[in-house]
DNA sequence: GTTGTAAAGATAATGATTCTTATTTAGGAA
DNA sequence: TTCCTAAATAAGAATCATTATCTTTACAAC
């Protein structure tokens, strides 16, 4: 896992630094889908003079060479997400906080019901469902 | 159409202005989920001195008041939808396109795959796929 | 040691959006 | 119709996430 993405950076021939490493760890800690600003705090604690500019450059690159994704939203602020299997997201119609819903099954019955019902003119790639609703078990990693 | 538009916002105590009626049409006429750029834009050769910020605070109440949509993008852009039924959209791998898929019956299916497997802990109001891809037939109302 | 290059830091700039304030207007009341 | 007033708009400043620029550092090859 942790060197699974040093390989992976090196692979593309890109140097593994501690503002990298620090990065991707705070995306993995901090798993509501932090944005760029909860990283940079989160890593301000062992990392006093991180750059902000560092941290959406670095952000930039992961997600251009695929070690990290970004998670569409209705705001203006970018968030990320370090979970690069097809998986889905629960919206809280209510708060900033985003789940990851993997569902294997589901992922089956859409492909199955796209392969019998094509798109005209149009070849898909990749499907996510973003499900909106509330959360009935409050909290857990809020916003 | 129009009239529903009016009465909608009546219905709400908004008044109708020539500006919010513009505003609606040019999100109707743009149909490539605009943004609030692409509306000032359209809106302009009819209405020259729109102020910027009547349309952001247009659009926003009219989100609102449930008049048109957010779509979710992954960039800095906020766009805009004038379909308010459960549908879903297909995003161009390539470009900014985005067009609106509306499939019942997919909508029939996932509605019953949930009714078996419910979410534990939460309570699903919406669900919306976000389709990537590359369209084959090029253009057609591209950003 | 010198040179070259990727990366990081500092900070200015950008661009979408929001806020503030003065002015206008829609539309109900008189 | 005319008046009145809360609601809405225009203009422009401010905010804030993100980008760009420029300098400095890290570090490897020569
Ligand atoms: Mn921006
Ligand atoms: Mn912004
Ligand atoms: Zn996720
Ligand atoms: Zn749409």
């Amino acid at each position: 896992m942790a060197t699974d993405f040093r390989n992976k950076l090196q692979a593309e021939g890109l140097k593994v630094t501690p503002q990298r490493v620090a990065i991707f760890e705070a995306i993995l800690r901090l798993n509501n889908h932090p944005t760029a600003e909860d990283i940079i705090a989160f890593i301000k604690t062992n990392h006093p003079n991180i750059s902000v500019g560092t941290v959406y450059k670095v952000l930039d690159i992961f997600v251009e060479k695929k070690l990290i994704q970004k998670v569409k939203t209705e705001k203006d602020v970018m968030r990320y997400d370090p979970f690069l299997s097809n998986h889905h997201h629960l919206y809280c119609a209510n708060t900033e906080r985003i789940e990851d819903y993997e569902d294997e099954k589901l992922n089956q019955l859409i492909a199955e019901y796209f392969k019998k019902n094509k798109i005209k003119n149009f070849k898909i790639q990749d499907i996510t469902l973003q499900i909106t609703g509330k959360f009935s078990s409050q909290n857990k990693s809020k916003k």
